[in-house]
DNA sequence: TGTACATCAGTGAACGCGCGTTCACTGATGTAC
DNA sequence: TGTACATCAGTGAACGCGCGTTCACTGATGTAC
């Protein structure tokens, strides 16, 4: 079944990236292989290059894309709120739900990759994808934050989005363990409690 | 040179974790070789399965080292200072510092490992070991913070590192980046003025 | 203390495996008339 | 619209490489007398 239309081909590029994006989040960058995501989208390895320069490639425009739909998912939820303090909750309590920490795949980007970004070349194409997409969310962040200036308030993000990777990559890394449920509810308890 | 003293035999294995121990930290629990531990200990690749069972089974000790040292540090940095408040400082200050982020190696396993702990087995050895000094670091922590009860206490302590571990972790995947230094900046500014 | 032999720590070649990548091939799609 | 041919998306075998692990070998160490 080689050779479909240029329509279906176009259609499983997206189904190979979209699925990148899940993959990579939830194993991790270098967790994922050629064939495990040729497989998740329902082909054979060997078309890949026809779709990709290379494998990193593809983890660049997979992991841009979380951040992408992250970003938007935030944005989402915010606007469904009647006032900032409610949009603060939509956006937290979700973050450190269980429900996060259990589908990795389908959650904040910068918590899936922070680990990998840590052992990545500074000049790494990635890890430029990284920061910038971690820039947009702590931006959004900002705008929920109370302060008295501006400087005080991205301080305020920082510490607060700085807590909320870090309980929530715990909480992962004790799944199981009753730690992990401690962890999220004593982050949870301090963030939406002001 | 094969068939050293049974002492030097002794000391030989001792290098080996020594060196697993930094370099595990500083380029993750799967970046690291077999080969680059020996060669780091000054050995080749061939003697290893004399001294350990396997890969995984260096890589277990060799955390655990790491935990047991950090919690060592700790101690030291708390025991050398006049009042909670100093010992507090004492810590934590040098956790969020620079040098500790440019240094992976020899700074915090809790940060070094946490990334790859989120993608391990929940059943592995390696991942109980990582809990298990979680916790002793963690109780440690308790012992510094303020609370009116335990719970509260334990609550703060959770919290508190859970925000030291996503600050640390975050400003080594953005390193080069001005962000980075904010990013401890925030975050020992916040844990620090209390 | 000295000698003769057994032991065994470390060496380096080799094996098997998984992975990223390449490539000849196939046959449906796209196009020129 | 129909036909004949060129194109090219996807297939699966294959290559090269690095890694974890094994093993025959070496020669200094340890030991029995």
């Amino acid at each position: 079944m080689p050779r479909v239309s240029r329509k279906q081909a176009e259609l499983n590029r997206e189904i190979i990236v979209e699925a990148a994006t899940h993959l990579l989040r939830e194993r991790g960058l270098h967790g994922v292989s050629v064939i495990d995501v040729m497989a998740a989208a329902g082909l054979t390895h060997g078309g890949f290059y026809g779709h990709f320069e290379s494998r990193e490639a593809l983890a660049q425009e997979a992991s841009g894309r979380a951040f992408a739909q992250s970003l938007l998912r935030w944005q989402e939820r915010m606007a469904a709120q009647p006032d900032k303090t409610a949009a603060r909750r939509a956006v937290i309590e979700p973050y450190l739900s269980a429900a996060s920490r259990d589908n990795p795949g389908d959650s904040c980007p910068v918590a899936a990759f922070v680990g990998d970004m840590c052992h990545e070349p500074v000049e790494s194409p990635v890890r430029a994808t990284f920061i910038e997409g971690l820039e947009s969310l702590l931006e959004t962040l900002v705008t929920l934050v109370d302060g008295s200036d501006d400087e005080q308030k991205r301080q305020q993000a920082l510490m607060q989005y700085s807590l909320m990777v870090g309980a929530l990559t715990l909480a992962r890394a004790t799944r199981g363990d009753p730690l992990s449920d401690e962890i999220l509810q004593a982050a949870t308890s301090f963030l939406t409690t002001s």
